[in-house]
DNA sequence: GTTCCTAATTGGTATATACCAGATTTCAGC
DNA sequence: GCTGAAATCTGGTATATACCAATTAGGAAC
């Protein structure tokens, strides 16, 4: 046979594409609870013949369910169903890993590099320091059940926090700026966005490349509003929930932006 | 020829694919201002014999490209090089509209379907009222350039607000709420996450079914801390942008939440 | 039991082909 | 100049094939 289009049927209008048929029909085997968390799916050959189609339309059907997040891929094992969401609370600047822990929820971290650099343009504007300050590097990679989450890289004013990347750091840092340095986060500037990942990111997350990745960066401020650290986190979309509250009440705000309100 | 893998040199060792070497390219090609917002790339036969793959290559190049939402796809017209996201301000709840138009952005809003519901369990416990509770809802399309941005479905308390859906609500409602209603909003629980497009929600947004989206769910409150209003919005991931400012004061746990809030 | 090699399995990359349907362009006819 | 039909371009869907590399499962040798 030859590529025939929708198969079969000439009169039909606009069918639904078959492979998106059969991500629905797997969809609803996962919903329904006939696969769970972490259980792995039909291989592509094995959807190919359930289904009677070619391998690539299986694979389709594969792909579409792994870019929404319900499914996750790793190289040459298979495809698995992904894990529920942790949420971040967005607000509460409290570390992530107290939050994690007191909710019995199990987290790994593991330190991939840690380096002093110097500031370029873009994290001088983010710590309001000359360009060129030594800064501390640090990279960690969150897991929950050997499952990447999201990889963390923060950059500490180098001067403030001697010796820092001397601690354990495959845990809470928020603890040792605390106990350590007497430093405690005040407020913070956040912000969200989805992008791709990077080639390096991908292989940490265990992602394809160019796979849809969810980005926070936050500048964290003490008490005197001065900022002392700068932190990206970029999370595997699926994994990630972010919750915040909001209070409207007209005064009280310096900042930059200031528009009018109403809604 | 036969499928070979990485065409030529056996002795490599692990090159990069040759679908992502394209995708670098053109990368650059956007990076560098070669290629503008809403530019037209060039088509994957195109770009097949560019750099002497298969179409199927040249496809994958850009799909990939696609996926990290540099680039968007118009149904049989072509790709085109997407354009600068929009900031939305978390923590001011002030008027995406309104700040929208002070920052000169043409924004141009569709309703797209208006209706009268009853609460589900979902809808009734975000709201705090009983399941059957009379409903509003509204669906707007926002749009720069006539881009799709993000889709935004909003539910109000029908009591509270009769005949709402009388005005014409391709403007800000906060303003219809604030002058017909007396009527503010006070506070906000908001929650961001990242899924796959259902297939309506691409068909207004123009995407494909299962492309990642970014979802943005919030409680609106009163002055007295009572919800009236529940909204959704699922902006194309390339698109948005979320910003928030938090503070931690450093006490307070309590539940609903207390600490966060603005700017 | 443990180690080690081999088989089979699985996803990843790549090509070639075919047909469809919407969108755009071209150009003849008016 | 305008209209409308035809040709062309574009992405979307689908199949078939081939080979690669990592992983895993099986079984032989120790």
């Amino acid at each position: 046979m030859d590529g025939q289009g929708n198969t079969g049927r000439k009169g039909d209008p606009s069918p639904r594409p078959r492979f998106l048929q059969i991500a629905d029909d797997i969809r609803v085997q996962i919903a329904v609870g006939a696969l769970k968390e972490h259980n792995i799916l039909p291989s592509e050959r094995s959807v190919s013949q359930t289904y009677g189609v070619s391998r690539m339309t299986g694979r389709r059907a594969l792909e579409a369910l792994e870019s929404e997040g319900l499914v996750y891929s790793s190289d040459r094992r298979g495809r698995f169903v992904s894990p529920k969401r942790l949420t971040y609370n967005v607000s509460n600047m409290v570390s992530f890993v107290g939050t994690a822990q007191t909710n019995d929820v199990d987290l790994k971290i593991e330190v991939t590099d840690t380096a002093k650099i110097t500031a370029d343009a873009h994290l001088a504007a983010a710590l309001e320091q000359p360009v060129g300050t030594e800064i501390l590097q640090y990279v960690r990679l969150f897991r929950t059940c050997a499952h990447p989450i999201f990889v963390e890289t923060e950059y500490l004013l180098a001067d403030r926090f001697p010796d820092f990347l001397d601690h354990d750091l495959a845990q809470s840092t928020t603890q040792i700026l605390a106990s350590r340095y007497g430093t405690a986060a005040s407020t913070g500037d956040i912000v969200i966005r989805m992008r791709g990942a990077g080639a390096s990111e991908a292989a940490l997350l265990n992602i394809a490349a160019s796979h849809a990745v969810v980005e926070l960066e936050q500048v964290i401020r003490d008490g005197a509003g001065v900022p002392f650290c700068f932190g990206r986190q970029v999370w595997r979309g699926e994994m990630a929930e972010f919750s915040a509250h909001a209070i409207v009440n007209g005064r009280d705000d310096r900042t930059p932006s200031r528009q009018g309100y109403t809604t």
